[in-house]
DNA sequence: TGCTAATCTGCATCAATTGCTAACTAGCAG
DNA sequence: CTGCTAGTTAGCAATTGATGCAGATTAGCA
């Protein structure tokens, strides 16, 4: 995701506006490697902007989101999270402490599949589960 | 998962009851390759046998998922969809029609992980996104 | 400084799933 | 075959995550 300050210029050559809510969310996305929930950022948010509305965090993480500056993941755990990381990447969840963290899978593009049909692969996603290194 | 006849007696000797409504649950699962939802599968049901509450669907997937009789595969859609094919395989998504079929992955437990900081990883579970030959 | 489209808040709504309980029944014991 | 009882079912309430909506507000250009 790019910086605070490069989110601001997208934003408004995008001809969206850039409120002191969306600066506080790019502040609190840029970098952020936790994969926050929404209602986990709406928590974040709350406590240097009382008041902020809950509709407002998904708003704003959606507009990123369709703008390509972050990345929803679904680990089935009920509720959908936030990466700020687009690279090509991957995610292990723990099944202990619900933790999830990128990691990087060598020749993800390359896997030999068996089934497909015609079927044309866009996007890959993996996701592994298992326990954490506190949690094991 | 098992046939019929053999849930039959796998239900017995795990102290639970054989019911109709589990019957005809089992019969509609078994070799199915739809990746049905709760509520596709519920009016299924609901045309052989009507009254039916979608509430025993669920109870009646969730302990078969429980026996390892069936998989429960998210794919993001907002339903978790039942899969009764327990091989080691993976899933490709149409994203046009939402279609799910099952696909193998070669090599897929020997995959080279990076970022793992002493991560024990139990499973994985691979999601291809794309369009189906008929969408395509 | 004013205008106007974009945004925010707060609440209603929706969809998937689970909780709860009274009525019912599978299946064993006698 | 009959009765008992633990396990099940139906139906509805409740929960959770997410989105729809409208009136008040505001960013940012002219």
């Amino acid at each position: 995701m790019k910086s605070p300050t490069e989110l601001t210029e997208a934003f408004r050559a995008n001809g969206l506006k850039v409120t002191p809510q969306r600066q506080l969310l790019f502040r609190l996305m840029h970098g952020n490697t936790m994969h926050p929930t929404a209602d986990a950022l709406f928590s974040e948010a709350s406590v240097q902007m009382p008041g902020i509305s809950l509709r407002t965090v998904y708003q704003t993480l959606t507009d990123l989101a369709s703008m390509g500056e972050l990345r929803l993941i679904d680990v089935g755990a009920g509720a959908v999270r936030f990466d700020p990381n687009v690279d090509d990447h991957h995610h292990v969840v723990c099944q202990t402490c619900g933790d999830v963290r990128d990691v990087y899978v060598a020749d993800s593009q390359n896997l030999s599949i068996d089934g497909l049909d015609g079927f044309a692969v866009d996007s890959t996603s993996i996701l592994f589960h298992g326990s954490c290194a506190r949690c094991a």
